[in-house]
RNA sequence: GCCGCCGUAGUAUAGCCCGGCCUAGUAUGCGGGCCUGUCGAGCCCGUGACCCGGGUUCAAAUCCCGGCGGCGGCGCCA
């Protein structure tokens, strides 16, 4: 598939089917009287391959021979009646305009011939981008957020953005990133959580794709310090069901949508996106812990799955057919306040959503009476009046609502099989990465 | 924060355990040549590296100490 870029001036048809392309060359071949040239662009994952003949156009041949890998150029030409490149589209080319050339080698290996370590990836993230996988994997990545947008939009959610600064955190400020505001102290937000929440007092469903900014300092295979969410919130719900629907159909709709239009992405990552269909398979919180347990795996009372615990149980899952599935009724003691809590006190309508043994989205349907909410937060021992922009909203008939966010990477890593979430994420902000 | 592993040309690696045979091997890149519509092309020639500082020793890429950097695990995690 040839996309057509929105950037005219990096292709268009100049009449006759003539056609501009534009990019870097990636790999070049003198091969007798032939030169073969393979261009990294816009317009498809795979490279663009231009052929110059010798006695076919003799100067373009003499000028093509010389250029060095990384030269940006555009080329005009069609579409070659002979297709021999087993690596792209084959073009004769008319003209070549050559833009700009390396100073020096490339430092990294744009076809992937050479293995690049991924700290190495990761600084030159932006030339490997030229490399047909890594820009498979971010291609991919747009057409994650294509897709929820497509999704939301037409359940008739409304896209809205929350402040990223916020003057603090859910949960006490430990795990948030402090930042100078004039004379006040304010914090990097860690999520929309609470926004979102006061939003369902105006704008019954919303969605929001939104940077979390988290400060712990984490060097695992799964952690960032910056990372993306998929985040929504619905009011007027029967019940945590509802929340649980709509987050199922989401991931059922990304999958079908990548994998009916982003084909070659798949093709030149050698994968297929799995197909899912929901509803997912819920289990109760309790029933991931007896089977954790008869696998002889300890789990506190009343505490969290811990991450081995997690993908301990995505293995157990696995034997049974699910790869994909709810774990539902987390108890008090190991969620955050805002969750609703059942009759018994003991158990919320907190969920999590585990995909191959990682949690990919959580959330739950919220507590929405005023009362129950100053309740809950002193039950956790926050003061309520730390909360008093938040607590306002629900002064003012708040419906009953629920919502969850969805780790754009950790999607990612499950779907496109990467083993680590830093694979994810066009430039890493880690525990010690902040350049480039 | 704790624990483990690692740091060798542009990139990716071998050598380190057991110091000398390392003038540091290989692949790829880069420069040159041959050949050929190649597709991880092939063949030949050339090019280029032991993270930094200190120590042990006749002798250190190799052993010891410190620093810096990377990877992974755990803790922690909306």
């Amino acid at each position: 598939m040839v996309y057509s870029s929105v950037i005219d001036n990096a292709n268009w048809f100049s009449g006759y089917g003539v056609l501009r392309i534009c990019g870097w060359i990636i790999r070049k071949k003198v091969v007798g009287k032939v030169v073969i040239i393979e261009i990294s662009g816009d317009t498809s994952v795979k490279p663009s391959v231009i052929v110059l003949k010798k006695d076919r156009e003799p100067e373009l041949y003499e000028k093509a021979r010389k250029l060095d890998i990384g030269t940006a150029l555009c080329f005009e030409g069609e579409v070659s009646p002979v297709q021999r490149s087993k690596r792209g589209v084959e073009y004769i080319a008319k003209s070549i305009v050559i833009y700009s050339e390396p100073l020096k080698p490339l430092p990294v290996d744009t076809v992937g011939k050479v293995p690049t370590l991924l700290d190495t990836r990761i600084k030159y993230r932006y030339l490997l981008l030229r490399n047909p996988v890594e820009k498979a994997i971010f291609r991919i990545r747009a057409g994650i957020i294509e897709a929820a947008r497509k999704y939301f939009i037409d359940k008739g959610f409304i896209e809205v953005h929350t402040p990223k600064i916020v003057a603090t955190g859910a949960e006490g400020g430990a795990t948030l990133f402090p930042v100078k505001y004039f004379e006040q102290e304010a914090y990097l937000s860690q999520s929309p959580q609470l926004y979102k929440q006061i939003l369902m007092t105006g704008l019954p469903r919303v969605f929001e794709i939104t940077p979390y900014f988290r400060a712990e300092k984490f060097n695992t295979t799964r952690h960032l310090n910056e990372s993306w969410g998929i985040d929504a919130e619905q009011g007027f719900i029967n019940g945590v069901e509802d929340v649980m629907k709509t987050l199922e159909e989401l991931v059922c709709y990304i999958t079908d949508y990548l994998r009916e239009n982003y084909v070659e992405e798949q093709e030149v990552l050698g994968i297929e996106i799995e197909r899912l269909t929901h509803p997912f398979k819920r289990i109760k919180f309790e029933e991931a812990v007896d089977m954790l347990r008869s696998e002889g795996i300890e789990i506190p009372e009343g505490e969290d799955l811990t991450d081995a615990a997690e993908k301990k149980l995505g293995e157990i899952m696995a034997e049974k057919g699910y790869k994909i599935y709810f774990i539902v009724g987390f108890p008090w003691k190991a969620t955050g306040f805002y969750y609703m809590r059942e009759e018994d006190g003991y158990h919320t309508r907190k969920f999590d959503l585990d995909y191959k043994g990682l949690e990919i989205a959580s959330g739950g349907q919220r507590e929405h009476r005023y009362y129950k909410l100053i309740e809950a937060m002193k039950d956790k021992g926050l003061n309520p009046e730390n909360f008093e922009f938040y607590l306002e909203a629900f002064k003012y008939s708040m419906p009953p609502h629920g919502g969850f966010g969805l780790g754009i990477e950790r999607l990612m890593m499950k779907m496109l099989n990467l083993e680590n979430i830093r694979e994810a994420i066009i430039f890493v902000r880690d525990r010690t990465r902040i350049v480039p």
